[in-house]
DNA sequence: CTAATGTTGTTGCCTGGGCAAGCAAATAGC
DNA sequence: GCTATTTGCTTGCCCAGGCAACAACATTAG
């Protein structure tokens, strides 16, 4: 019994380490982000990316549906978050014509105005506050690295989606 | 005019992949994290940090103070977990005997029954489920990778787990 | 045509978290 | 000693998100 130390499995080092720095960055990057985005234009970050996905859409509009796809987010919480924007005239719902059960979601002018008044700070944070401190190589390493991980934690997560997806296609 | 077509800063291609890599894994991870908690022992991962620092303190104590450091957390969020954990029992709130506003919050036996119960799986899915995909080379350049990351969004975040702000320094 | 099933969104209820206000003990100023 | 400030923690109020129940329309089977 002597050796029998610990019942539980343990991590070494190394292992550790990498845990740790996973774990704090998923903790501070969001709140680090809506804070952000709270501030400079009164969005969460899961509404920007609403806006952004809207803005790269033909038409600017898209169905329900989709943007959740998009999002990657249940419909629950897209739903509630179409009815915040839209309350501020962000956004609009509009019948979809072929399927009288879709929605379709329309980027306002406002919308858009709001989001091309959003992005800019947005960006600048991104790219000095968080990605500023590394290189190109080590940003494509970095993506790397992540990569696995994200492929085990959601095997639908596909490398090119998402929000802050670049405006211009 | 002509040129003049985007408005907003942009990310090059290198960026925007890193960035992807980043918000995607800040997603996913902690909703990985507390599902598989609150599967194996109903307990989300915030909780469980709780748990886990207190059951490697001196007396299996902490002061509510210390706690949201070693946490990272809003003394309000603390206080709440404190007030679900002492409800099931797995956490004691005793008075402070050198200070009358202070609070030690105590791991009591049940709440050490269920830390150990609940560990197992949890330092399982940290390893083989996420840290598994890369070797340990691939480890320590993730660490190094998000270090500069993290201090740029917590300066007040140490690299090292527990650099004990001892008493006498 | 009608009934059963499937699809698409929305709403309600509950929980966790942020923030500001509050309370109580300790400390500093007078 | 007595007020004023500071410290340590808690509570209340509000918002965002998860899940299940629901409503509305579409589709398929009989």
């Amino acid at each position: 019994m002597v050796g029998m130390r610990q019942v539980v499995p343990r991590m070494d080092q190394v292992q550790a380490g990498a845990w740790m720095a996973l774990m704090t960055t998923a903790q501070l990057l969001p709140a680090a982000l809506d804070e952000q985005l709270t501030a400079d234009a009164a969005l969460i970050n899961f509404e920007y990316g609403i806006l952004a996905a809207l803005n790269v859409a033909p038409d600017q509009t898209m169905r329900m549906g989709e943007l959740a796809a998009a999002a990657h987010s249940p419909a629950p919480r897209l739903s509630k978050a179409v009815n915040r924007l839209e309350a501020r005239g962000l956004v609009e719902r509009v019948a979809c014509a072929g399927d009288g059960r879709a929605i379709n979601v329309h980027l306002t002018r406002e919308g858009r105005r709001t989001w091309l008044q959003a992005t800019p700070p947005h960006i600048e944070f991104a790219r000095d506050t968080i990605l500023g401190s590394l290189t190109p190589d080590q940003l494509t390493a970095l993506t790397e690295l992540l990569q696995p991980i994200i492929s085990r934690l959601d095997p639908d997560a596909c490398p090119s989606d998402h929000p802050p997806e670049q405006a211009g296609r």
